[in-house]
DNA sequence: GTGGTCTAGACCACA
DNA sequence: GTGGTCTAGACCACA
């Protein structure tokens, strides 16, 4: 499996392994069922620890996006896609409303979040 | 001056400080010239140890927000607003960067985005 | 032979099989001299390794609750039931020796212990 | 602190610690307040790796019986000796649930538990 | 000074 | 072979 550890990143290890694994899993790429490399082999192949790994795997299957079973191996879950769109739209407001938070203290408005999000989603009118 | 900290917040005590009072000049509640308390006072004030409000200070000093000068207290500096919010929008852009590359994965449209704006900033049209 | 494997549940396979088997026989269910399903025609049966039955065997061997012979099989063992449920009495104690030790901590006095014995095993007077 | 943390024992270290804290803390012998030991003073002063102290103090902070306060200390909370009781009754109730149904198997009725208790909390009538 | 996080390997349980 | 648990220390953040 295609994956970059950076050693030079300030996000965890086990953390950028997690996201990686999830894009994977999430785009598709990974379908359900399919199994996932063991611990050890990972590990020794991105040259980490096998803690590191463990704590990866560990926080997808919290997620409920992989199932581990001991003795057997860890498996990537069937994904209900709708459910986990709605559940990061939540975050997502979360975090859009701690930005607005802080927006009003430096005077930037409405107009100013539209321009940024203009600029960086381009024209593509949405759906 | 009036500042909460709460022991039971996980953002850290300098951190709640240091955004009050952030909060305070930038909306021109302490305007430039002011005087802050001494640290030694609002220490006691808050119930706070002395380090944790001299760490207060001296990241609003490196953000040029205030100025100390030895033997004679803090001050507020002039502030340009206009500068302030250029180097604030650039942040935002950084963040909302963040949010454009993880929304991809799980789907999240253009059109998604604007709907929770929308539903933040509520109808003011903006400027 | 009825028995259920759930790859959902905490605790194992083995011992899924071996606690279900050994309720048959403690129960009467299956008698003395009974011959147990091969091995190899249980773990396909059930969709379990041939390991994991093998296991389950092992143990409800060492119980002294069935006897495997090389070559022909395994069989329910003649149980004395007076001295399975005598051993088992020790074993309860030692468990509620155990809770004793716990409850006292926690304020939860004899009266505590027998309004809970009562409302599980309800009016049953014993015996 | 007197805590006894021994090697030999299968209970793990870390919950060897806990209970003996907790045990200390529900008693009254560390009433609310109180500054538990620094995890590297206790880790050096019982031999274990600080990791193991601050996992015990980790799990008595999740049951809400410790908290903990980064760069200030661990401190024992403000116990409800009524709510822990029951929270604890309710946890008794699944154990004991646990041993019926095993029980039923081997034959044992309700007579045969109320022995055990007899015996053990002897003949305190209760309350 | 304090507690918190990350990575690590030895050892264990299960199939 | 597989995953799971425990103990460990280096390093970081906070007061």
């Amino acid at each position: 499996m295609q994956i970059q550890v950076s050693i030079m990143s300030e996000t965890p290890a086990y953390e950028q392994i997690r996201m990686q694994i999830k894009e994977k899993i999430l785009t598709g790429a990974l379908p359900a069922g399919t199994q996932l490399p063991s611990i050890r082999l990972m590990a020794k192949d991105l040259n980490v620890g096998i803690i590191t790994v463990k704590r990866a795997y560990e926080e997808l299957e919290n997620e409920k996006i992989i199932v581990s079973m001991q003795g057997k191996g860890c498996f990537v879950n069937e994904i209900d896609r709708d459910s986990v769109k709605k559940m990061y739209m939540l975050i997502l407001k979360e975090q859009m409303l701690d930005i607005k938070g802080f927006s009003c203290i430096y005077g930037i408005k409405k107009s100013d979040i539209l321009e940024i999000v203009n600029e960086l989603w381009g024209d593509e009118i949405g759906r």
